[in-house]
DNA sequence: AATCCGGGGTG
DNA sequence: CACCCAGGATT
């Protein structure tokens, strides 16, 4: 039923773009590596470092993470000159170590420029930057007219356009439905109304359609499909795996290694232990009165379910050399992956013990 | 196009 | 528990 738009409020009467923007305005998130809607362009380090943060990591976790790393590291100048493994010890927890890796090779490579580039195409080639975080850049901090398209904003346009496709194919045409409501003078706020929208309003499950700004608009809501959109992606089994973790410890301190640069973990310090597979682990680096948990520490990864076993020793003469392990004090241990952070807390447990 | 990469929040 | 998240690199 078309209603007439002389009688409708400001905001309802204006563009799709327009009509976004005056609900974020109103209704946008208030968030540390944000500037205020309508002002001056934020830093574009603090957009690209919040937008990395943020790949597959909730508004919630970064919060708490965001402006200790801004603190210790201020500008990508800074950045670049950061020794790797501090930055992987900063990320540690954040998961996806791969990104804390690129995040130093992207900040030395703009660092060498001189500053970040302002097009989405030339922030894509940096290390660490792919299509959505060089449009977020590019859109946020540097005012170009383009639709970054994340998982909220994904789920926004199969909703609003009612796109029958798979998730991961969504992107190509949110991007192009979405890109002739790019109000020209404001891109950026324009992007982060999108995600706040899908965040907030536009929610997988139970969306608020009443208050949502293009309810009028959406194909999805007239035709009932609001709960079947987007299409849900088929999700791959977990592989089962099993091993051991030892905690050894001696005189105050405790041997860790370092992961391969690549794969689990890859680059991140831990503790030493056996290989993970499909059998049940119980091999020892040496002999000793090891104490061993009585249950694994489970730990569930993108597709992998762990059952790591730990195994602890307290010795009073050094163990046999291995070049892989470097000493720790206990009390300033770097930081480490979540999964060694509960194994490090069983171990503890067990020789803490009588 | 599929797979590999963490970890925590939420219903 | 199942599902999801301001994705990118690799194959």
């Amino acid at each position: 039923m078309p209603v007439e738009p002389a009688r409708l409020p400001i905001v309802l009467a204006a563009d799709p773009g327009r009509r976004l923007l005056a609900w974020y305005d109103r209704q946008g998130r208030a968030l540390p590596w944000r500037a205020p809607a309508g002002g001056p362009a934020p830093d574009p380090y603090r957009v690209w470092l919040s937008e990395v943060m943020l790949q597959q990591t909730t508004v919630a976790t970064v919060r708490g993470r965001f402006e200790g790393f801004v603190a210790r590291w201020p500008d990508v100048f800074a950045l670049a000159r950061a020794d790797e493994a501090d930055v992987m010890a900063a990320w540690a927890g954040l998961g996806y170590y791969a990104r804390a890796r690129s995040l130093v090779a992207c900040a030395r490579e703009v660092a060498r420029r001189g500053g970040f580039p302002r097009t989405a195409e030339e922030l894509g080639r940096l290390p660490g930057i792919g299509p959505y975080t060089a449009a977020a850049v590019a859109a946020i901090a540097f005012g170009q007219p383009v639709v970054p398209v994340d998982a909220n904003v994904a789920r926004v346009a199969a909703r609003v356009f009612a796109i029958d496709e798979p998730v991961h194919r969504l992107a190509a045409v949110a991007r192009t439905k979405l890109s002739p409501w790019v109000p020209p003078d404001r891109p950026g706020d324009f992007a982060q109304a999108l995600m706040d929208l899908g965040a907030t309003v536009c929610r997988p499950r139970v969306p608020a359609c009443a208050a949502c700004p293009w309810a009028a608009d959406c194909r999805a809501l007239a035709q009932g499909q609001v709960a079947q959109l987007p299409r849900p992606r088929s999700r791959p089994s977990r592989r089962q795996a099993r091993g051991m973790a030892w905690w050894i410890e001696w005189n105050g301190r405790v041997a860790l290694e370092r992961r391969p640069p690549s794969g689990l973990l890859g680059g991140m310090p831990g503790l030493p232990g056996t290989n993970w597979g499909g059998r049940v682990p119980s091999s020892l680096p040496f002999p000793g009165l090891w104490r061993y948990a009585a249950q694994p520490v489970r730990h569930r990864f993108t597709h992998l379910d762990l059952e790591l076993s730990v195994a602890a020793v307290r010795l009073s003469a050094p163990p046999p050399f291995d070049p892989g392990w470097a000493w720790h004090p206990i009390d300033a241990l770097p930081g480490l992956p979540t999964l060694y952070v509960r194994a490090a807390a069983v171990a503890r447990a067990l020789l803490a013990a009588p």
